[in-house]
DNA sequence: TTCGTATACATCGGCGCCGATATACCGGGT
DNA sequence: ACCCGGTATATCGGCGCCGATGTATACGAA
């Protein structure tokens, strides 16, 4: 959720609008800038809030900048998302690639909980990606054409890897 | 998006839309729901397009199902999308795999050059996933707290195995 | 000189997604 | 006898995202 990403950014220092573009553009791993119509309209919604504060700065090289600095309420309303996320949909993998970008704004461990949240999530939702002709879910060999072949080789090795990840980090967290 | 993976899915055989519903569902992975609200305009606008038709079936169990079936010009617009993806964002990681998801419907070997865009845009686009203070790239083992590291590690491991794949696919695409 | 590109912000229309809500039937448990 | 959960479809309001467009400055290359 780009709310998440722009307070998450905003929670280290001030910045300003292009400043975050770019930032949120590298976020999702490859670069997919996001729309100007996206982020100035966010950013205002979030200030109407009264989440964050602008100051006007003169540009280095173009236009003025407006720094955006986050308030009390914003730094709040950041602690919040990231403690109880909107809601259930873990499955969402932007959302939650989002929040461990940010996880780390939260100091206490305990409040950190929602990792065992989503090794639940692991465990216990089925991954399969296809179904046969009979709706029956498919295994990985039974695939014959290589492209859904490669999709799940690629899905299982993401999953594989969070999924240890996982278990080291609530295993270090445990320790605590 | 939604669009590929109803005409994706129907292009095998007739479905109903809530048999729609649970496929499109496992296709992201981990199974998040797609709501009513979503599915069925996206239905109607596709029927509006003349991309597919609807006959009434009896529910097997409660009420009536519409089984919906592709047209010629929905054929005909699959294969259009699964060739030439709207646009440039190959960077957009649901989409890609849904296409991945379909892209057997091209028989043809030469049609499916999508995956060489999709390798040039991965040796060509910088995967960086955060800046420091002054706006610098940070490197891996630069990152104090686990979860950006788990994030990095979790994304890195994705990468590498679609490299490795687009490789050897690619190779033996080449073959023919 | 002029053009393209990067910086920097803003607005607007369209449209797709979602949650809420409604209807209706069936089977199984209490 | 009753309710709950799963099957099955539909509509609607809200809102967020995106592409297009506009404005303005600075720098380097053609």
């Amino acid at each position: 959720m780009l709310k998440l990403a722009i307070l998450g950014f905003l929670r280290d220092h001030p910045l300003h609008g292009y400043d975050l573009k770019t930032r949120i553009a590298a976020l999702t791993g490859h670069v997919k800038p996001i729309a100007d119509g996206t982020l100035y309209p966010a950013i205002k919604r979030l200030e109407t809030a009264g989440l964050l504060t602008r100051r006007s700065a003169p540009g280095k090289i173009a236009a003025p900048r407006h720094m955006l600095e986050l308030t009390q309420d914003g730094i709040d309303y950041l602690r919040k998302l990231l403690r109880e996320p909107d809601e259930l949909s873990i499955t969402d993998e932007n959302r939650w690639f989002t929040l461990l970008a940010f996880l780390r704004h939260l100091e206490n461990p305990r409040e950190q909980a929602i990792v065992l949240r989503r090794r639940l999530a692991f465990l216990s939702d089925p991954v399969s990606y296809f179904y046969d002709a009979q709706g029956r879910p498919m295994a990985a060999d039974e695939f014959d054409d290589p492209f859904r072949q490669g999709l799940l080789t690629i899905s299982q090795a993401a999953n594989r890897a969070e999924f240890r990840w996982l278990h080291t980090t609530i295993g270090e967290l445990e320790r605590h």
